[in-house]
DNA sequence: TGTACATCAGTGAACGCGCGTTCACTGATGTAC
DNA sequence: TGTACATCAGTGAACGCGCGTTCACTGATGTAC
């Protein structure tokens, strides 16, 4: 990175400017074909050369634009996490109406649900605590955003303490119903789904009342 | 274990029962073993040679005893469920005073935080889905146990289907306040498990309050 | 009693495999003069 | 304009490793007669 920016004096900028366009978007397809062999896949088949392959380059070339794998990984989920932290956020921002942390809470679940290799990359990463320090704090970074958006959602009715204690249980009672009904026996994929919704709904308006009453 | 049953005709029985009981032992160390290195590394840093070593054995002899590893690994996590199972269902015999529920919830984070091997080794089977049928089945029957034992707390005063939507929906909520909260950043394991223990009674009191409503 | 045999726990070494990552190299393209 | 050089995306093949599992074998112990 620093060393492509200590350019030779001379080389023409447009060429530069360029150049860089050309590699971010060679970054980005790598990064894109990372989320699909997620998608197909379990996180523990997940190999370097799958995603070259899915990609359509050698996995040498992955090396040229991340350190190592983890730091790739770690990339493919945040896409995923941006786009659940943007959804929350347009609800938030709508806000007032009743019932917008139930639908949020239903969006979340249902997000994950349809995209499950995202929740698989961050249940891998909540339990594996051998990420470097700079990747743990990128992840920090977005579940942070991600409360922010609960808090928001819970409303400013108590205080702050309170909301954020609301927002922490039920960000993790929401994980909770996905890890746990994900392969639930003897169900259609649907009716799972719709457990999970309304299992979802059902802990919103539980913590929302009971935070109202504390 | 068929063929162990048909034994010589003229074999002695009790020599036969002797052999019978130094095979369970054995197997049972190569069990205790297991739980001991899933207790000391991650789940994807558990190898049969490890287990191997730490029970003293050559890595072959766990073949004689378990088909693979899949297999010692569920029986290894079978041993950690039994536990909480049964402590939930003291609790719940103990019954009538109130609050019991929120002991549970609590006694449930606590236990498979002190433990954690054994909520790690739950987790992964959760998420990876290519477990045999077989070891399936034994897992979903330690799960069913233990909900029921979640029926009993909440108590029988509403329509069944109304106390095991409950019970699910407290269960996978302990988890997610498990597998959420474990690497908490910046903050001691002594103030994670006091979090996590808020989160898991103040979710066990919404979802009682929230269920005797409806 | 002695001896040939069956049983079985247990082992060390190997097999075959796939992994993350690196290395020496190619080839295209822009630059210096 | 031509030519020598620098830069850099990209690659195929290899390195070194550790894994789950298997195999051929040993040695102790009980059995048959």
């Amino acid at each position: 990175m620093a060393k492509d920016t200590v350019q030779s004096p001379k080389r023409g900028k447009t060429i530069d400017l360029l150049r860089e366009k050309e590699r971010a978007a060679r970054r980005s397809l790598i990064v894109d074909a990372a989320e699909r062999v997620f998608a197909a896949r379990s996180f523990g088949e997940v190999t370097m050369r799958h995603i070259a392959r899915e990609a359509g380059v050698s996995p040498a070339l992955i090396y040229r634009h991340f350190p190592d794998q983890q730091s790739l990984f770690v990339e493919a989920f945040l896409r995923g996490a941006d786009v659940i932290i943007g959804e929350l956020g347009r609800i938030a921002a709508k806000a007032g109406a009743n019932g917008a942390l139930e639908d949020a809470a239903e969006r979340f679940v249902r997000y994950l649900c349809d995209n499950d290799q995202y929740f698989r990359m961050m249940t891998h990463f909540m339990l594996d605590g051998s990420l470097g320090p700079g990747l743990v704090e990128r992840l920090n970074a977005a579940e942070r955003a991600l409360l922010d958006r609960f808090d928001e959602l819970f409303g400013a009715a108590w205080k702050k303490r309170t909301t954020r204690l609301a927002s922490h249980a039920l960000f993790a009672a929401l994980n909770g119903v996905l890890i746990t009904f994900r392969n639930y026996p003897g169900r259609s994929p649907r009716e799972v789904r719709r457990h999970m919704r309304t299992l979802a709904r059902m802990l919103a308006s539980a913590l929302r009342d009971s935070a109202r009453k504390a």
